[in-house]
DNA sequence: ATAGTTGCAAAAGTTTTGCATTGTA
DNA sequence: TACAATGCAAAACTTTTGCAACTAT
């Protein structure tokens, strides 16, 4: 999946994906055990990626490492708390985790079930009422919900 | 749960909550049957509410209504699409249905899980980019997330 | 070595179908 | 009487735990 990069810098110490997931879950304190490594390279490839837990199971499995399920679960959520990734909720019975975790908004695509960034600074949200008492903002998501249809 | 409103004032043909709820299945093209009807005597009373269908279930058993789950489910479900309900989400793996179906936007407390309305026209969004090609916007909604803790 | 951590099987939820039953015209 | 539509049991999902096994120090 990401061979369009190898082939378009050699992996250098700093930069090969092995290297630096193990030292990205380091710096996150978690334990760079052989399936955190696995899935953060496939996550951590270069790329803004939003996946689901099946799609990443998938793909593990495609690369033919040996995941559970459960074991990918645990690790996005893991990872999420660690600041390494984004949940983002816009459907039912369904997370994506984004790998972007900048400031920054989504759109949604019914249907084809697809997320897309949108930069932070784009877009604005004014007006915003106070938190209730005794609570605080700890997020403003705004999802821009597409439907297929000029 | 709606005894207040009971005895403040008696519920005239206009109000009663039975031919009320008849009608607005009816206008939205919905058969009034039985459970139909009693699901949508709990969710209109008057107040906007947040449910989920199990609190919906949880409800209906408590007033001796002796509807599935599956059923609530398929409902509130039916009443999305008819209009009557707004379907909000924002915790994977739960749904919550909000009976004002007017443009708003939502506080979530996070832990707690309640949901709050925020009018309308109080928040503004700015700088919406452009839909992709062959895309237009649906809804847009914004979610914000607080935790307890001033 | 070993103590805290992990990974997964099994369990717990949530949501969706398939079809006998119902209710309406 | 017919026949489209309903309501629910059962199935299909997604997600979360509990604990044996591991592994980084």
């Amino acid at each position: 999946m990401q061979t369009m990069t190898d082939l378009i810098h050699a992996p250098t110490p700093a930069e090969d994906p092995g290297i630096q997931a193990t030292d990205r879950l380091a710096r996150a304190g978690l334990r760079p055990t052989r399936q955190r490594v696995a899935l953060a390279k496939l996550l951590f490839d270069g790329r803004d990626r939003h996946v689901t837990a099946e799609q990443l199971h998938g793909q593990a499995s495609t690369a033919d490492m040996r995941v559970s399920l459960a074991t990918v679960y645990n690790t996005l959520h893991q990872f999420t708390e660690a600041g390494l990734l984004r949940e983002v909720v816009v459907e039912a019975g369904r997370s994506y985790f984004d790998t972007n975790v900048s400031d920054h908004h989504h759109f949604f695509v019914e249907g084809s079930g697809h997320l897309l960034d949108i930069p932070g600074h784009a877009l604005e949200v004014s007006g915003l009422p106070e938190a209730p008492a005794g609570t605080r903002v700890a997020r403003v998501d705004v999802i821009i919900r597409l439907s297929a249809g000029g």
